[in-house]
RNA sequence: CGGGGCUUAGCUCAGCCUGGUAGAGCGCACGGUUCGGGUCCGUGAGGUCGGAGGUUCGAAUCCUCUAGCCCCGACCA
């Protein structure tokens, strides 16, 4: 391909409206256009790359035994008042209506469809287990679209599902497909970790999340740096490592006056004591009634956790009006000794120590020395714990790394949740109707590529990952001369002829010009051809992720280097 | 949904406070110059100043409404 008659045009400066690096430099290098807020156009560029890892997810989906299919971006209303969700799903879901006036929907996602297709076209066991999967545009009206392909409100994506009869082959479909994303993103060449995930209100006994570890993500991940735990700080699990509360002989329960002293920190100062030796007490509204949660002071609560291990189905902070009626004393002054009968979770940290600092359930007033089953009654224990950086890993009492990540991939065993709902049944051996057992597996694929220019770039522009890099060769030519042109003319038709993608910047502009824009697309390897080292018979090559390394060779050897380095580093199969 | 900001040439922005019929840089076209890291000089094209209404002799500028976009928060997987 001849730059000229493609359809490149790069800008040299940062649109107005972008906000993170990949929707910068792929605007900036022709890659996606903004159409308007969450919805942008797929330029030759950018479709390239979309295409690559298109490709790769196919093969490596088919390799997993799931089947591609296509199913309807628009979608009847009735499936998703039958699943249940055209009530729940807000205003995230575009409703939009046809002539008719009848409700249609803009898929956000398709199990509502899949489950109808498979419930109408299987009816025996003989016929299960099957995994389907489509990629296709999908629709979620975000409250507040951003950061360019990361967050669109159109957008690509890969989804399967798998229905089977069993949880055994619900397994080894899951297995399959955690080791398919593993080979996708390996073939990427990105720095990515598969992690625990909490499976939120979908419900489903196992979750994982694929993350491109990149500054700019949006979630956190805990990461133990010595073994392979991995999860996101919603579910991440881990010891404190530093000690708190200790569990020498408990002292008597004492109240002090702590006037004013509201927060953990006013506090401690006041006692003259670490925060981590204080009990913090938060009170949470749930739908089973308010609840108490005791953590060392210099701590927080994963709220997640909390409604997990608590059984509710939502949990919120009581408002301090709220406080009297559910323990009997004022914010800021609340503690387990001589609070209302309340339901009351520690931290699991929290068992075996004495001495506690707590508020006292009064104005103005702590106790020091409170101490379980003398003072108050012994809580339930639970992990409720925020992990942070430092705290000890649970399989190797390694310390922990938080790391930014970007949600990527997000596989699930979704159980009987739709084929209940949908009626989606099969005949089992003895004849019995029993609802079949779903996964669903998605991949964001515009966000896929997004994040691997969020983590490979520099200040002069994108450094692509050869296998979704749009072009893997850039071929600059400086000058006009007949020579330079008619090498390089052929050093393209070689390296196209071995099945590379190339592109030679032909332009009649000067080469620093070329270079930039070269640097800014941030194809993978670069051919220089120019009068100079031509008159030697040579060119020169060199890779973008280590431009000082400048190779010189007569053109068959470069075009023979460069073949053989990109070969491998497709890194088929 | 709450708070804040922005909208002027293809792009990035100035002009608005203190009303007098619009500017710069980049890009684009043409001429010259230069030619291995966004050359330099000149000429030129290009804008109903987001939209509607109002105030005024006169509105990009002041007022009201409205739309779009961005940020922070809330929400959400």
């Amino acid at each position: 391909m001849r730059w000229s008659q493609y359809f490149v045009y790069t800008l040299r400066e940062d649109p107005s409206d972008a906000d993170v690096i990949s929707q910068k430099l792929m605007t900036r290098a022709s890659m996606i256009k903004k159409l308007a807020a969450g919805i942008y156009t797929y330029l030759p560029l950018g479709l390239r790359s979309i295409h690559k890892l298109e490709s790769i997810v196919r093969e490596e989906m088919n390799r997993a035994g799931a089947v591609e299919l296509s199913m309807p971006a628009i979608q009847p209303a009735e499936i998703w008042q039958e699943s249940g969700r055209w009530f729940q799903y807000g205003k995230e879901l575009l409703r939009i209506k046809d002539r008719h006036d009848r409700d249609f929907i803009f898929g956000p996602t398709h199990e509502e469809v899949i489950t109808s297709v498979v419930r109408d076209s299987i009816n025996s066991y003989r016929q299960l287990p099957v995994n389907l999967y489509q990629i296709q545009t999908k629709f979620r009206d975000e409250v507040r679209p951003r950061f360019g392909l990361m967050r669109g409100r159109e957008f690509i994506m890969k989804d399967a599902y798998s229905f089977h009869t069993s949880m055994e082959s619900l397994d080894d479909a899951y297995t399959a497909m955690r080791d398919a994303y593993n080979r996708i993103f390996k073939r990427c060449a990105l720095d990515y970790v598969m992690v625990d995930a909490d499976t939120g209100n979908i419900g489903g006994s196992a979750s994982h999340e694929f993350h491109v570890m990149a500054k700019s993500g949006e979630d956190a991940i805990a990461r133990c740096p010595k073994c392979s735990y991995g999860a996101n700080t919603e579910k991440a699990v881990g010891t404190i490592a530093d000690a708190g509360l200790g569990s020498d002989a408990a002292a008597p329960l004492t109240e002090v006056a702590t006037p004013n002293m509201k927060s953990i920190e006013d506090v401690a100062k006041f006692l003259g004591v670490a925060t981590s030796r204080v009990v913090k007490t938060l009170m949470y509204d749930t739908d089973l009634g308010p609840i108490m949660v005791l953590i060392r002071g210099d701590r927080e609560v994963n709220e997640i956790k909390v409604k997990n291990y608590s059984g509710t189905q939502w949990v919120v902070m009581l408002t301090d009006d709220r406080f009297d009626e559910a323990v009997g004393g004022p914010a800021g002054f609340v503690g387990p000794v001589g609070a209302k009968k309340i339901r009351v979770i520690a931290d699991k940290h929290l068992e075996g120590t004495t001495n506690w600092i707590t508020g006292a359930n009064k104005l103005d007033a702590h106790y020091t020395g409170a101490t379980i089953g003398r003072d108050f009654e012994a809580p339930e224990f639970a992990d409720v714990l925020l992990v942070r950086e430092g705290d000890l890993c649970l399989r190797c009492g390694t310390a922990m790394e938080i790391h930014r990540g970007i949600e990527v991939g997000h596989i699930f065993k979704l159980g009987t949740k739709y084929s209940k709902a949908m009626n989606c049944v099969f005949l089992d051996e003895a004849g019995e109707r029993q609802p079949m057992i779903m996964g669903c597996y998605g991949l964001g694929v515009g966000r896929t590529v997004a994040s691997a220019i969020e983590q490979n770039h520099d200040a002069d522009g994108i450094i692509w990952p050869i296998p979704i890099a749009p072009f893997e060769v850039m071929i600059v030519t400086a000058g006009q001369d007949e020579n330079v042109r008619t090498t390089a003319a052929a050093i393209h038709d070689k390296l196209e002829a071995a099945g590379i993608d190339v592109m030679w910047d032909d332009r009649d502009e000067r080469p620093g010009v070329k270079f930039k824009d070269a640097d800014l697309v941030g194809f993978p390897v670069k051919i220089t051809v120019g009068a100079k080292s031509l008159a030697e018979g040579n060119v020169e090559w060199s890779l973008r992720r280590d431009p000082k390394a400048r190779n010189i060779g007569k053109p068959d050897e470069v075009v023979a280097k460069v073949v053989a380095m990109i070969e491998e580093a497709r890194g088929t199969r």
